[in-house]
DNA sequence: TCCGGTTTTGAACATTGTGTGACGCCGTAT
DNA sequence: ATACGGCGTCACACAATGTTCAAAACCGGA
């Protein structure tokens, strides 16, 4: 898991960033932190970091200005976070050399997730490489999630699913046969600042399954409850 | 066994500091308490623990403002203790940089387990290491427990257990050959705080072998009862 | 601003797990 | 062979948990 990658985590909030570390560090990265803009330039100019989350709005030097003032000089990814009112200009954002963006409150899972892709791609360039080859999907006998287009099929045949019910199968199926309690889908795949009631969990389950099941009962089946535990996603039966 | 861990327990109830420190003690840890945040936060900083059990509840300073403060200097993980009643703020509680919950009243096993499954984590980012290595799998030739999916198979089949009957087979299998007391396994699989009949670990065991046998005698089987003193998983007859 | 669809919640209901005590069987010691 | 105590089994009551449904809250787009 470890992959050596190195992140540089910008955010003026301290909970932000306490949080990010904890969720980035668990999947291996090394992680260095700064609270504003000037701060980050130094460092993500003197050091060499694989990428670099950065908040839009900063005290001092903003993210934009920032990420544009990096860029004269260095190539390194930037995952850029940006407050839900901030109506970004994302052409400005996006020729200003950020690679991504994620929207505050984001769910841990999306960061991550947004994080390796950026990074996939980053070292994939780095050799001469497919870029089908480090392709999204998930595939499993009757079922696949292609994430790029964001669409599920079942049994060959297209399902429609919301972004919330999208994001618990596509969490689960990350990790197939592996438990999830109510609390971690609740925790990983909703906002971080979101708290609900457990029950919440359940109800998108059923409408998962129940979509599913109209297509194809087994991939439906694939969605298991363990008693007194949670939910997982069956690779095979 | 003596793995040279510190451990330190932090509790205001001091039946809860025994008994961590008696199962902790058992498993090879060494163990110091504290009973209030202030020392708490002292003892941590100014020593070297690899871990941390902390209680939500506090006098003083609470155990979130514990792992926060401590959080600002250092990265000791931190189990914590939070009575079934409080309804943590799970975000807030991740923010502060927690890497578990446990909800009293534990089981003894159950506490064991997670913290041996954040040491193991937080051992293994130190090197490259992949997460799938460290796996919690625990295998015999008729029977595999794969924890992770809290999935038995016994001779190739899948058999559905409940929470508790699966927590006895798990338990039974984690020290194979060893025969346990009925006492010790209510004490170590049931909560700590429970005390029923002795009966019941009989009636578990009858399901268990009952639910085993339906698929593999074999597996069935390696369940022994060892008369005049409780029951053992034999590794092989 | 209103409308339509999505998300969340809460309550009622259904299912499943758990603990208990009684009873009869079986192994062991005499 | 017999008596004694431990053990396995069962059925029931009750508790815990999962499921479903419908309505309310929320959100984004026209």
């Amino acid at each position: 898991m470890s992959t050596g990658n190195r992140i540089l985590v910008v955010d003026d909030e301290e909970r932000i960033r306490r949080l990010l570390r904890m969720y980035l560090e668990k999947e291996g990265y090394e992680i260095e932190e700064a609270e504003d803009g000037e701060s980050a330039l130094r460092m993500a100019l003197g050091e060499d970091f694989d990428l670099i989350v950065l908040d839009l709005m900063l005290p001092g030097i903003d993210g934009m200005e920032v990420c544009a003032r990096l860029r004269q000089q260095k190539a390194t990814p930037v995952l850029m976070l940006t407050a839900k009112g901030e109506e970004i200009n994302r052409v400005q954002g996006f020729e200003v050399g950020a690679d991504d963006y994620v929207v505050k409150p984001f769910s841990p899972r999306e960061v991550i997730f947004r994080i390796k892709a950026i990074l996939r791609r980053s070292s994939a360039t780095a050799f001469l490489s497919k870029d089908t080859n480090t392709s999204n999907n998930i595939v499993f006998p009757h079922l696949v999630i292609e994430h790029d287009a964001h669409r599920v099929t079942a049994s060959g045949q297209e399902v429609n699913l919301t972004p919330k019910e999208y994001e618990l199968l596509h969490y689960l199926a990350s990790s197939p046969d592996k438990v999830f309690s109510r609390e971690e889908l609740l925790k990983d795949v909703w906002n971080y600042d979101f708290f609900g009631d457990l029950r919440t969990v359940d109800t998108h389950v059923k409408r998962l399954r129940e979509k599913l099941n109209r297509v194809s009962a087994e991939a439906a089946s694939m969605i298991t409850t363990v008693w007194g535990v949670g939910y997982k996603l069956e690779a095979a039966k």
